[in-house]
DNA sequence: CTTAAGTTGGAAAACGTTTTCCAAACGCCT
DNA sequence: AGGCGTTTGGAAAACGTTTTCCAACTTAAG
């Protein structure tokens, strides 16, 4: 079904027809009312490829996660998806599992099916792809760490805020032994929260020398609590890199039966939905996916319906703060750091994926 | 870039590129070769708007769900962008999240994008608005419940399996007050888990009488403890209608100080990744993600491509089956079922959302 | 050497829109 | 009534592909 099917059966133009469609205020009332019925009637809907094709716009715009699975992304494309009905455009979302070879077809994807605008939520990809889309002059908004050429929007997270709060928070507590379990080496972002949490030990006096590598995943949780475990000097408190990290603490001490808070306190870092309803409910440092994913389109749809303006603002920053549950409590006095009484352990955590998420 | 640059630079028509392109075999070796240098040197990709427009096909997918951020999702978006690279799609994804005006705007933007075929995993859906893309001889398919139209592929679920096994191992563990956490009412599949249930109880002679309300998500399931938590003859055990109620099940036990196993066994459904890692790990009902995900892209692809053939199987079955992990156990001695001993309580559950997932 | 068959590449039409001209129709003033 | 600006709607070009013809060339047979 055409448009000029509508003409034909209005009576009128094609043109005539687009411009009822789309609104155009000086087409008689009468006629566009008339369009309308039959377009009613009919059940028309444009062709959306057809009018991207002479418009070259298509009204889609792409969205790199690096980890689909991973609970902190869904909440994030929800809130894409939400704003892109509200403004009528389409999401094309591709997840890159950290494989290169996805990464750039991720890319390809994104230019052949010409979107307006890309955000890039996962790391590690090569400065030649994002040349690629550079060279075709497509909008792109990175969160966190983008390569910092001016022009490109990039989303920075304000991680010391957040962690240096938590951090005190433990001190405040007493604690004086805060190991901190790590995300992936070769992830900025992970990086980024380890100065971080660094900086902020340094700020108090304390040495951050309690750092293990996990892989933001829970099983590396899992394994990050049994390699702290078997340090002479255990921690009496654990920040992790990511909440994910921290369910899998949470789940590996059940297996130790170390009582958590009591032996343990752990504070997590995103505060996904799901840091309210773990056992205990989780400490953590918030940083709003909601927030996160509205300046990410806003800045994309900005640079696109704007574009003539001298793009003002190419760097914004959300905040991170911790909120306060209970996984977190007084440390014990000196010496009685973590006894595990019997072990709850039937099967063996599982082997981490090599490749490690966002 | 056109593909008529690409033309006029290796100095052929643009059928010849079109043809060299697309790999077809009558073109000289040496000219497509020449044409391929070309491509590759400046970096070209075909406008699939244009080629979709003249093919009539988009190789794009739609992918309705109910709610992105319930983790029973991610995990069959993973498969289906797993499928989609391999076969060259494109995947169109809406969210429905309960929502009447997003169901309409979902089937709306499907049909505008002209996608290849619709995979709907979402329930409550308008009768009519299902009409409105079988009009259009958009290919579909349902999983679980759709309506029962020939012609559409229909993903029927197997409840009775898993539930089956999950209550007889219950009932060979002494549990005689075995309860259910329903799903939302309106929803077909939250019906047929109960069905199941029901049936299975009366084979092995129990009544299925201890049956409350949840609403599939956390809350739900923490409101539904408290709710069985009142009644006179406490149940020793509780299946809940999918691992989301589970899990604030759990929950809400860890408030009361309701200890599990021991005091109260707990079985989910679904085996989402979490479940693996919840305290302590959930037995629950395995519905693979991935399997269904698989038959469900199949399904689509298989009607796009051979839409000649007579469509051989339009019903496909996936099976479910029980996974013991620990949060089961032996029934107590009679009258020793659910003695709260102090609460961990400080915050109340979250009053649960009026709209309601999956 | 001529002709038939087979190969290969090009010109042009088609896909379904939007938009730029243009021309017709209309109202208004003198 | 004639001229003039202003609405209003139509014809046609353009967007970037694929594909159908068809013509030209190559090869082999007679």
């Amino acid at each position: 079904m055409d448009i000029r099917e509508i003409a034909r059966r209005a009576k009128v133009s094609t043109a005539t027809v687009s411009r009822a469609i789309n609104r155009v205020p000086t087409v008689d009332p009468q006629l566009a009312k008339r369009v309308w019925r039959v377009v009613d009637e009919l059940g028309y809907y444009p062709n959306t490829q057809a009018r991207a094709l002479v418009l070259g716009r298509t009204r889609i715009f792409g969205l790199i996660v690096s980890e689909i699975t991973n609970p902190f992304f869904p909440e994030i494309v929800q809130t894409f998806e939400d704003l892109a009905v509200e403004n009528n455009y389409e999401i094309l979302l591709t997840s890159t599992v950290h494989d290169p070879k996805r990464m750039e077809s991720s890319v390809r994807r994104m230019i052949e099916r010409r979107v307006d605008g890309v955000a890039i939520l996962t790391f590690g990809m090569e400065e030649s792809l994002i040349e690629h889309l550079r060279d075709r002059k497509v909008p792109l908004v990175f969160v966190d760490v983008g390569p910092d050429v001016p022009g490109i929007a990039n989303i920075r997270i304000n991680y010391i805020s957040g962690i240096r709060q938590a951090v005190q928070h433990l001190a405040a507590m007493r604690h004086t032994r805060i190991a901190f379990i790590a995300g992936p080496e070769h992830l900025k972002s992970a990086g980024a929260r380890r100065e971080a949490f660094e900086t902020s030990m340094l700020e108090i006096g304390l040495p951050p020398d309690l750092v293990v590598i996990g892989d933001h995943r829970m099983e590396g949780g899992m394994n990050a609590l049994l390699e702290l475990n078997k340090m002479s000097a255990r921690p009496t408190a654990v920040m992790c890199s990511n909440d994910m990290t921290a369910i899998g603490v949470l789940r590996e001490a059940y297996e130790q039966n170390i009582k958590i808070p009591d032996d343990l306190s752990v504070v997590g870092f995103d505060d996904i939905h799901l840091a309210e309803f773990t056992i205990p409910p989780l400490t953590t440092v918030q940083m709003s996916q909601h927030g996160l994913a509205e300046i990410a389109f806003n800045a994309l749809l900005n640079e696109v319906e704007n574009s003539t303006s001298p793009r003002e603002q190419h760097s914004y920053e959300l905040v991170t703060s911790l909120v306060l549950r209970k996984s977190t409590t007084l440390a014990r006095a000196v010496g009685s750091a973590i006894i595990p009484e019997k072990s709850n352990r039937t099967t063996r955590p599982r082997k981490a994926a090599e490749s490690s998420p966002r």
